[in-house]
DNA sequence: TTGTATGCGTTATCAG
DNA sequence: CTGATAACGCATACAA
C-alpha cells in the first residue's frame, strides 16, 4: 500500500504538504492541493492509522467488552455503541470474554494494546478489586452491567433485584400460588439477584419457594427445556414459571406445550429481558424490560464525556440505574 | 501507558532487551529476564500494537464488513467469524455497511486504513466491479454472499435461487395452488434471486404466481404483518405464503393468527435463513437452511489462507458455494 | 547475551 | 505557503 511518501513524491511536493492536506487543518494552494488529491486517488493511498495513532497519540477508537457476540442481548448492546460512537466519529473494537475471568482480563488487556481510549465492558466474571483497578487506570472505562461503590461513576446498571421483584409481583398478584424458577446454570450474579427478587416478593406475598421448585439449565431455549423436564421429573406441581431470560421461556413454553398443557391457560410463564424474540414468539412473552439499548447509548457517551477534552459541566450524578418494568404480553394470565 | 523505555530504564537494560523477552524470539538470560518482567508487571506495561503493526507491518486483525450488528442472522456470522480468528490469534474489527453503498465503501476503507490483513465482507449494495477492484487490491478479502465470475475464489456464497425452489417446491409437493410470497422491501439481489427460484419452482408445477400476490415490507415482523394486511387488502386468497426470512415469517404468523386462521391447518407458512428464531417460536417455524455459520467459518480461514505465508496446497477449488436445504418443523403442512 | 542504531508512516515544530 | 527534521513506541540488523 502507498505511503505518504510515495504521494509526495508523486506529486512532487514533500510528505509534510500531503499531510497538511490531508487534515486540511492548514492552508494549501489549491493547484498544489489539486495535484495532491490527484496523487491520492491514483495511488488509492489509504493514511495508516497506526502510524497516526503513534504520533497523535489518539486512535479514536471505543473498546467493547461481551461475553458472546451471538447472543441477540450482546448484539443489540454492541449496536447500539457503534451506532452513538458512529456518530462521533469512533471506530468500535469489540472482543469477546465468555464469561470466563481469565478471557475477560485478556480481552480488556487487548483492547489496552489497541490504545482504545474509551471502554465499555460487561463483565461477568472479573471479581470487583480488578475491575476497580482498571478503572483507575483506563480514562474512558466504563462498567455496563453492574454497580461497583468505589467506581459508582462509572457504573451503569440494571437493578435485577428489582427485577426479580417486578415478574413475581406479578406473578403472586394473579393470584399464583404454586410458582417454579428456572434460573441459569452458570454462576453469575445476575441470577443471583433476579432470584433474591423473587424471594423477597413471594415472601412479602407469604407464597413459599422450595428449593426443589427451582431448577437451572443453560441460559438458553434447551436449558429452559431441560429445566422443565427436571422439575416434572421431581414431582413439582406449578401454575407459573418465572425464567431467567426469554430463551429459557421459550423452552419452557414448548416443553410444557409438549406435556399438553396450554399456556397461558394451564400455567403462566414469564421471562427476562424483552429481546426482540419476546414478541415474535407465540404466545407473546410477558418479561421483564431490560432496557439495554438506552443503557449500552448511555454507557457509551458517558466512556465519551471521560475522555473529552472539553470537560462540559460536572455530572452531579452518582451512578446511573436502570429500572426494570413488566411487559404485560400474553403468556401470563391469572389463576 | 508505560513504554519500553520506562520499562527498560527500571530494570537497568536496553530497550531491546526488553522487546526481545516480549517476542521470546532470542535466548535471554533468565535473570535479567526476571527482572524485565518484574519491571513490566510493576509498570503495567503493554505493548503498544500500533507501534508494532508499524514496524513489523502486520497486524494480526480481520476485518468484518456486515450490514448491521443488531441483526441476529448478522450477529450469528460475526461471532463465527470471531471464533475461527481467535484460534488462529488475530483480531476482528467490525464495521457495519447497513445496505448502502457509500457507507459500505466507508467501512472498507477504514479497515484498510487500520491495515488488515484479511477482510470478509457481506456486501448488498456495490456494484461488482468496485468488489472486484477490492478483492484485487486487498490480498486477504472474501466475498460472503455473493458470487462473482472474476474472482469467484474469493466467493463463499449461498444459492438463494435455489433457497427460493426449495420452499415453493416443498408447498407445491404439499398440494398447495394458491400461494402468496413475502418479499422485502430492500431492493436487493437476494430477494430477487429467491423470488427467481420461487418461480421456476412454481412454473414447473404449472401453478400461476400473479404480481398481486407478491407482498413487500421491511424485512422484519413489522414487515410481515404489514405484508398480510396488504395481501388481504387486495383479497388475495392463499393457503400457502413463502417470506423473505424468518422474521418475517413470525411476523406473517402472528398477523394470520390475529384474523382467526390456524398455523399450519389454515395456512401454511414458509420462513428462510433458520436463524435461531425459527426454532424458539410457536408453530416451529419450517423454513430453509442458511448456514451461516460454516459459511462464515470457511470464509475466514479462505481470507487467513490467502494472507498466510506458508503457502499449502493450490486450492483447487473454484468457489464455494453453499446449498440450502428444507428444514421441516410445524408451519407448513399438506393443503 | 546484550546494547546501539535505524526505520516503520505520520504529524508537528520550526525555518525559510 | 512549503520543506526539513524530530518524535511517536517498538523490532531488528549489526556490533560488541
Amino acid at each position: 500500500m502507498a505511503t505518504i511518501k510515495d504521494v509526495a513524491k508523486l506529486a512532487g511536493v514533500s510528505p509534510a504538504t500531503v499531510s497538511r492536506v490531508l487534515s486540511s487543518t492548514v492552508v494549501v494552494s489549491p493547484k498544489t492541493k489539486a495535484r495532491i488529491e490527484k496523487a491520492i486517488a491514483e495511488l488509492d493511498f489509504r493514511p495508516n492509522a497506526h502510524a497516526r495513532a503513534l504520533v497523535s497519540k489518539s486512535t479514536h477508537t471505543i473498546g467493547v467488552v461481551i461475553s458472546q457476540l451471538a447472543d441477540p442481548f450482546f448484539a443489540q448492546m454492541a449496536s447500539s455503541i457503534e451506532n452513538v460512537a458512529k456518530k462521533r466519529k469512533f471506530k468500535v473494537l469489540v472482543s469477546t470474554g465468555s464469561l470466563d475471568a481469565q478471557k475477560e482480563l485478556t480481552a480488556i488487556k487487548s483492547l489496552q494494546a489497541q490504545r482504545c481510549e474509551a471502554m465499555v465492558v460487561n463483565s461477568k466474571a472479573l471479581p470487583d478489586d480488578v475491575l476497580i483497578d482498571l478503572a483507575q487506570r483506563i480514562p474512558g472505562f466504563v462498567l455496563i452491567n453492574k454497580f461497583i461503590p468505589q467506581i459508582s461513576e462509572r457504573c451503569v446498571w440494571f437493578d435485577n433485584v428489582g427485577g426479580g421483584k417486578v415478574m413475581a409481583d406479578h406473578i403472586a398478584s394473579l393470584g399464583h400460588t404454586q410458582i417454579a424458577v428456572i434460573s441459569t446454570k452458570d454462576r453469575i450474579y445476575d441470577a443471583t439477584h433476579r432470584l433474591n427478587g423473587i424471594r423477597e416478593s413471594l415472601n412479602d406475598y407469604q407464597i413459599p419457594l422450595l428449593d426443589e421448585y427451582i431448577a437451572h439449565g443453560t441460559p438458553d431455549y434447551d436449558g429452559g427445556r431441560a429445566a422443565v423436564e427436571s422439575l416434572v421429573l421431581r414431582g413439582c406441581q406449578f401454575s407459573a414459571v418465572l425464567c431467567y431470560n426469554d430463551a429459557m421461556a421459550t423452552g419452557v413454553i414448548s416443553a410444557l406445550t409438549d406435556l399438553g398443557k396450554k399456556i397461558p391457560d394451564d400455567v403462566s410463564v414469564v421471562g427476562f429481558d424483552d429481546v426482540l424474540l419476546a414478541k415474535y414468539c407465540m404466545p407473546k412473552l410477558t418479561t421483564v424490560k431490560y432496557p439495554i439499548d438506552i443503557m449500552a447509548r448511555k454507557a457509551t457517551e458517558l466512556a465519551l464525556s471521560f475522555i473529552s477534552k472539553d470537560q462540559p459541566v460536572k455530572q452531579v450524578v452518582k451512578d446511573y440505574q436502570y429500572k426494570p418494568f413488566l411487559v404485560k404480553r400474553e403468556s401470563a394470565t391469572k389463576y
